[in-house]
DNA sequence: CCACTTAGTCAATGAGTGTTGACTTGAGCA
DNA sequence: TGCTCAAGTCAACACTCATTGACTAAGTGG
């Protein structure tokens, strides 16, 4: 997927407004207009124009985003949600850590099932592994503050 | 965060591959210019001086990524993985209906654990019916072919 | 038929973009 | 001291972008 095109078409503020709008609803051109509060319809056809690779324009006069533009929308929301990521990282950790609590003392003790425990375990394990890897030493932004 | 800067900072070739160089290491000037094989001086200033929103110059010419920068390359990742996501959804069925059919027919005959395969099946199918709703009724991506 | 809405197209314009190539400034070294 | 490389800065230029406002052509309601 040739990705520049693809960020071209959401790099100015009214086209990521399009963007949500249509990823809400297939949209007729004048209720885009209405919406975004855009006087000029040569604005809005401007706009629309630079958004083609994305959309596509579904039977009769409604703009709809296509899966290039499902995956533009996509790439705003994980833009937007980034600052959630440190605390994702916290409520992983506490899941792991309170999960296999619960295993190891209420469990385990009183049935055969350490088997399935030991892969929970093992399962768990690498997967807090791996994401706490992928976190701090590859990326190190889960312990600096933003700037 | 203010995604149009974030994604004009990208919207050139030239720029997702600087992008991918310093996602790697932090890299100096001379040694970009090398990677990418660009002559000019001037034309790796202006794609350096678009990406000023998304990079720091770290202590003696280094430059490298920032928070903002990784959020930018999470999303060229996202758009890139793209085509991965039907199997995805195909592998999270499977692996909804394979944990399930061994929990109906080898945990819960012979053990007093009912309860926690309620809990398991209640958490999996509500999972489930979550992504199955995103993915099928919201977004409508998963059984159309790509364009 | 006239007024009005919808869905555009088109030309003009100033600001910004991508690229080139020449120039600068400072460090390293022979 | 002069030479070379690294890391830029700058002016110039063609081209594209964002925006405006005028225009069109098709359909709808009274």
């Amino acid at each position: 997927m040739e990705s520049d095109e693809l960020f071209e078409a959401i790099s100015h503020p009214m086209r990521i407004e399009i963007l949500r709008v249509l990823a809400r609803r297939p949209t007729r051109f004048a209720d885009l207009k209405r919406k975004l509060k855009i006087d000029s319809s040569g604005l809005l056809d401007f706009h629309l124009r630079k958004m083609q690779y994305i959309l596509t324009t579904n039977g009769e006069g409604l703009y709809t985003l296509n899966e290039r533009g499902i995956a533009a929308l996509q790439a705003v929301e994980t833009v937007s949600h980034m600052g959630w990521q440190r605390r994702a990282y916290c409520i992983n950790v506490f899941v792991y850590v309170a999960m296999n609590a619960y295993f190891a003392f209420f469990i385990v003790p009183n049935s055969e099932l350490l088997g399935l425990y030991l892969i929970v375990l093992a399962l768990t394990t690498s997967w807090i592994v791996f994401y706490s890897y992928w976190s701090f030493v590859k990326r190190k932004i889960h312990l600096r503050k933003p700037e």
